[in-house]
RNA sequence: GUAGGUGUAGCUCAGUCGGUUAGAGCACCAGGUUGUGGUUCUGGGGGCCGUGGGUUCGAUUCCCAUCACUUACCCCA
């Protein structure tokens, strides 16, 4: 027997429903604000993600599904969704039009990582992203579509906000963590790595040795320039008027080189260890390292895995068909009113002709909500009979050749 | 990479202080007098007890190894 890979599922079943119903909702919202579709290649360039999500980060360090190809090019399966939807918005040229484009995606997505609940090592995100809009009125605008979805569906969730600056207040800032860092002694392995690589990340260390030791560490929140101050303090006050709870985490650097001023995660109780849902913030940088125009960006990615506990399906109305032969000479005609009818409803059937009984068992089991049965009566008769199953009520009905 | 837990029917799990033919519930199939369902009753199919080795007269049970799944660390969605 061949078995899945691990840290690999099929989406079948229950799940296969839930996930195409939270697809579904998530993008009719994401088309009222005005996104629209993006898809983008699995496989890129693995260029493109260690210059977008960076090389200091875990995700290109350790995780990356990484191989040669046959024309010997360097390719990675992507392990988020950010990087190809900048690449497309770059491809296309429309750094160079100008404007403001929106877009939102769904897909898988490969970490090569250590499986466990709410993580595997293909996973699917819903995601989306803005260009060429710098206002923060946008970075609160998709966390209201978020807590939108999140309210459609009814998951509860924490909110948790934090600023990273911008190139004019972060190097200084980074410039004071390093200095307090080298003066701090019993930094675990990571930190003193991290500190080299990407400093910010220290603040993110889960080590609670290396908790206490930055106690006293210098706060970024706190030493943001005044653009970013403002933007910050507009960003809560939008999200105060529009009633949306929040927390600040001044800790909250998350994984990715590429984030820049907002950065927020929604976190949920009770799914395990991985319980951010979806994170997203602002990534202005990011265009212009690819190479294209310097064009602001921001955007979030959801967990749709580690949000499918959570989605409950509403109560499914019975509406489909179920029509079976009582004998052999009438099993092509089922056949050629099923096909009939198929136009316009969902139609089960069994190639087999058995008794009354027996088929209605088999219209219970696939929760039709019509009956319909034909043996010689109703081919004499030229009429047959559909049963509603829940009422019970009958109805004649004409058949025709 | 590290640590713990679990592998018995399609699913959820009993069980064997080592001993004849390995069980239950659910699911599936058939039937309960010859054309009216869901609940019920009867019957049926289905297991190399994860894999390999060791101890033993005898292992699904005890020991070792291995693989898989799972939870957690780490990191993230």
């Amino acid at each position: 027997m061949v078995n899945p890979l691990r840290g690999m599922k099929d989406t079948v079943g229950e799940f296969s429903e839930k996930y195409t119903y939270f697809i579904e909702n998530c993008s009719r919202i994401a088309k009222n604000y005005g996104f629209n579709f993006i898809e983008t290649p699995i496989l890129e360039e693995t260029a493109l993600f260690k210059r977008s999500v960076g090389e200091s980060s875990d995700i290109v360090g350790k995780e990356m599904y990484q191989f040669i190809d046959k024309g010997k090019n360097d390719v990675c399966m992507r392990p988020e969704g950010t990087a190809g939807v900048v690449r497309a918005f770059i491809t296309q040229k429309y750094d160079r039009a100008g404007g403001i484009k929106r877009f939102f995606y769904h897909g898988p997505m490969f970490r090569y990582e250590r499986p466990q609940k709410g993580r595997l090592r293909q996973f699917h995100q819903f995601g989306v992203e803005t260009f060429g809009q710098p206002s923060v009125k946008e970075d609160a605008m998709i966390i209201l579509m978020l807590k939108e979805m999140f309210d459609f569906f009814n998951i509860g969730y924490r909110l948790q906000l934090n600023s990273l600056g911008c190139p004019e207040c972060m190097p200084p800032y980074r410039k004071n963590l390093v200095k307090f860092l080298d003066e701090t002694e019993g930094l675990c392995e990571d930190c003193l790595r991290r500190k080299v690589t990407n400093p910010i990340r220290v603040l993110d260390c889960k080590n609670e040795h290396c908790h206490v030791l930055l106690e006293n560490a210098p706060i970024l929140l706190e030493n943001l320039c005044s653009t970013c101050k403002d933007d910050f303090n507009e960003l809560k006050s939008i999200l105060d008027d529009f009633g949306v709870e929040y927390e600040i985490d001044t800790k909250l650097v998350r994984g990715l080189d590429y984030y820049n001023k907002t950065a927020f995660e929604f976190v949920s109780d009770g799914i395990g260890a991985q319980n951010a849902i979806a994170g997203g913030g602002r990534y202005d940088r990011l265009v212009e390292f690819l190479d294209g125009r310097p064009t602001a960006g921001v955007g979030f990615a959801m967990g749709i895995e580690r949000l499918m506990d959570l989605v409950k399906m509403p109560e499914t109305k019975k509406e489909s068909y179920y029509i079976g032969a009582l004998s052999e000479d009438s099993l092509l005609k089922v056949m050629k009113l099923v096909v009939q009818m198929r136009k316009s409803n969902v139609i089960h059937t069994q190639y087999i002709s058995k008794s009354v009984k027996a088929h209605m068992k088999a219209a219970d089991k696939v929760n039709a909500k019509y009956f319909i049965c034909i043996g010689d009566d109703e081919l004499k008769n030229k009429t047959y009979v559909i049963k509603n199953l829940e009422t019970k009520e009958e109805k004649s009905v004409e058949l025709r050749d």
